[in-house]
DNA sequence: GAAAATATTTTGACTCGTCAAAATATAGAG
DNA sequence: CTCTATATTTTGACGAGTCAAAATATTTTC
């Protein structure tokens, strides 16, 4: 029953609100995220929250409702569903595919759907490392730690990457550390804010703790 | 550039333009093809000719321009492709994909249809027998006889269904009827409007001449 | 060839999602 | 505590796509 953008902001809210330890999402933080404008933001959140799909308290910020919460990782079930379909089967690359999902997350009927996560054998992470819901909406939790927050020497296996952001989808694969690969940690830099990794099979590379805190990690072995 | 609106609009007056003979489609039979009300379909329809993609004059009706005929056919390509992948791939029944297709039609990016071509392995038509244009917007052009007008004791092979309707597409499926399947004309009867049709595999039925317009057969051997 | 029937266009209204800019509330600095 | 900076909400507007119903044009019928 909700429309694409009321699907959209739903999304956006639970994921921000993973993201921030915070109870409430502030507007200002979602307008930004969905790239509208403030106002924008506050009269999608009142619509919503009268049917009920989140509560709204003025100058405090959104959460979502039970209802809210299902319909969100619906979208999101969908969306890491779509991505990897576009990857495994259609081969289109890791980066390329967050925009193409963005659309067809409110396009594909549950039928269709559930079709594909056959076809696809029940994935559960998407490409870029991102777990899957289950279609009853269960998101399998782990927490995984961040590469900036490794210590000298250690080796571990990178699980995914916190970003959708096409060019640095591009400079991590360029660096082969796709979600799957392994790295060792060769040099932390403190005063120079960046941290010296050693891919695999690719050369050694220098990354600002900006960069690394985007990348997710579990030990190797 | 044009709107998913916009798309359907100039799919439906091509569609109309190759069943009717005519030269303009009449506003009325665009507006019931496309299930709204006739001023929307004027309204529609005068700024698609703004845009130089119909050609419209008032009261007499509307025609596609090179360029409205070329955006026609895309997205005809995209629906037939997006069927053929949801019934080959997917294995949705061929009855139950068309309104799923008319979504995703509008919603699909060139750079992935042209992978789910090669997926497929460039196909010709569709699960309902129907021409797949090719990317350059040539459409196969072939003219396969009505059953209703083969003449008692022919066999021919279903080519093509030319209806959507899923009720319409169940009942002949259950006959086993789909493109490809043989037939023989068994008997023809003028007066009561219908004809007896021997599938190879089901039970012999009859069908009343209207339906047997809507299948299209090609002689077999 | 006029009247009636039918088809088409026009007008005014509505919903949805959005923005710009004004109004207001809250948080922060001193 | 008061003033200023920042965040949020409100207001008024817009384009897209649609419908209902009135106005008008065309076609058919006699
Ligand atoms: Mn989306
Ligand atoms: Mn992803
Ligand atoms: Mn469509
Ligand atoms: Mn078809």
């Amino acid at each position: 029953m909700p429309s694409k953008a009321a699907e959209d902001y739903l999304k956006h809210i639970f994921l921000l609100h993973q993201r921030a330890q915070e109870d409430l999402v502030p507007m200002g933080d979602l307008a930004e995220s969905m790239g509208v404008v403030p106002g924008t933001a506050t009269s999608m959140v009142k619509k919503l929250n009268a049917a009920r799909l989140v509560n709204y308290e003025a100058y405090s910020g959104v959460k979502l409702t039970a209802k809210g919460r299902r319909i969100a990782l619906q979208v999101l079930r969908r969306h890491r569903i779509i991505e990897t379909l576009l990857v495994k089967t259609f081969g289109l690359d890791w980066s390329e595919v967050h925009d193409e999902a963005e659309q067809l997350e409110h396009t594909i009927s549950d039928r269709l759907l559930e079709r594909i996560d056959v076809f696809l054998g029940h994935p559960t992470t998407d490409p870029h490392g991102d777990p899957i819901p289950s279609a009853q909406g269960q998101l399998p939790k782990s927490s995984p730690r961040r590469l900036s927050d490794c210590s000298q020497g250690e080796k571990v296996t990178i699980c995914r990457i916190v970003d959708q952001d096409q060019d640095f989808l591009r400079f991590i694969e360029q660096h082969g550390l796709k979600p799957g690969s392994q790295v060792q940690i060769d040099v932390i830099d403190e005063a120079g804010d960046s941290i010296r990794i050693l891919p695999e099979r690719k050369k050694p590379l220098i990354m600002g703790s900006h960069a690394a805190r985007k990348l997710l990690v579990e030990s190797s072995g």
